[in-house]
DNA sequence: TTGCATTATGGTTAATAAACGTTAAAGCAG
DNA sequence: CTGCTTTAACGTTTATTAACCATAATGCAA
């Protein structure tokens, strides 16, 4: 699977690398760059498939950036990043159009959730399992609409019951990392997530007990592998 | 069809280039100038059917940009942008023949409301989900007259009701934050708001009930998904 | 190597906290 | 008065934290 690229223009440095590692962390490469004069010759050497701006960058600003990559490329999603001070006091709404918005601060579940629905626009590649129901043995699973189905039986699982599931599904057969799933699903693997885990993967294995062909089998310090019949 | 140009005048850069960009994915077409000195000239070129200005500009304020595009055309439409402490500028500006104002800080979807209200008479609204119907699941909605329709039943939404649906409808099969519903319909994301939103999710659940396949999906601590048939 | 204790890791369940849902009533504007 | 919006109170669901249990790996003595 190739990794979705992320432009990301920013000249807080200490923010900037949280963030850059908390997508990486994620999944994402990660090009960075926190000289707006240079942002554009970076972007073009990344090849990003998408871009976030900070607005307020020394030389060059986040719009006069989007302007030139518009320039070279009319269809990469643009998120931009501004302050507080710059327009939450006068206009308090963006639009949710072709380029985003986002305004520091912003929790990381918020940054990730624009991209991929910016990204959710373009291809349509990532995987089919987002709008069709697949097959989990006895089971039927949309994760749209966050159901488990068997014969006769509807489960509406929560978010993470449902993010979890995906996760697995689209890993099954292979070992997938404890911390990979912590990083995904949570930011990061403290103590308190560790164990976090270990709650929901009870209870998908209670939701998934009427079909024992299907399993979550733990590997012990390393992660768990998902098996199908 | 043709847009509605809107001619714009803004001093505050970073403000004026996200409404512009709003204003825009929302099918609008405008025309920023920054420079009151340049305004009239800049409507002139521009053959808008509306204006919007804000008072404070350099080299010309507000009020005078009005009173010298009144001389060219008596009945573009006008509103006003003043900050929060010039209240006492309302008076004057309604004075100069202004069709309205708007105080600084303002909602993209007050400003949007503004304009149309004062273009109600003279031409259709931009965005094409503004004048047809559109399906939803079994259900048919129709913006502009604010109505949910379903096989021989018709309900009249109220504002708040439809412009929420709208802005579910748009974000269909994509998680839409809470934040930005709030932002958007309420102006702000304040802990009242914020059960504001979750009164008005439950009776568009209500309303929608009759088809199951037409869901809300709730993503705690983000926000929601809808999901069609 | 066997058997037993130790330790680490994950499993399970319950308690708490946070977020959201529902309903009714108060406020408010036309 | 009427219809819509907001506020408020209370209920429910989901997520997190905590406490305790089970078991596999490790270490060590006999």
């Amino acid at each position: 699977m190739n990794k979705i690229k992320v432009f990301y223009a920013e000249d807080e440095l200490f923010l900037g690398k949280i963030v850059k590692e908390s997508l990486e962390s994620r999944g994402f490469e990660v090009m960075m760059e926190s000289d707006g004069g240079k942002a554009v010759a970076a972007f073009k050497k990344s090849e990003a498939d998408i871009c976030v701006l900070d607005i307020m960058l020394p030389n060059k600003d986040g719009f006069a950036i989007a302007d030139e990559i518009r320039e070279i490329n009319e269809d990469v999603p643009i998120i931009f990043l501004t302050a507080k001070t710059q327009t939450e006091d006068v206009v308090k709404g963006f639009s949710l159009g072709a380029n985003d918005y986002i305004r520091k601060p912003f929790s990381m579940e918020e940054l990730i959730v624009r991209i991929q629905n910016a990204l959710r626009y373009k291809s349509e590649a990532p995987s089919k399992i987002n709008s069709d129901a697949i097959a989990v043995g006895k089971y039927t699973f949309n994760l749209n609409r966050q159901v488990l189905a068997k014969e006769g039986e509807d489960r509406k699982l929560s978010y993470r019951e449902s993010e979890l599931l995906r996760l697995l599904y689209e890993n099954r057969d292979k070992v997938l990392d404890r911390k990979d799933i912590l990083n995904l699903l949570w930011g990061n693997d403290s103590f308190f997530n560790s164990r976090n885990l270990d709650v929901y993967i009870t209870k998908l294995r209670s939701y998934l007990k009427d079909d024992p062909g299907v399993e979550i089998i733990t590997i012990k310090g390393i992660g768990y592998r998902f098996v199908l019949p």
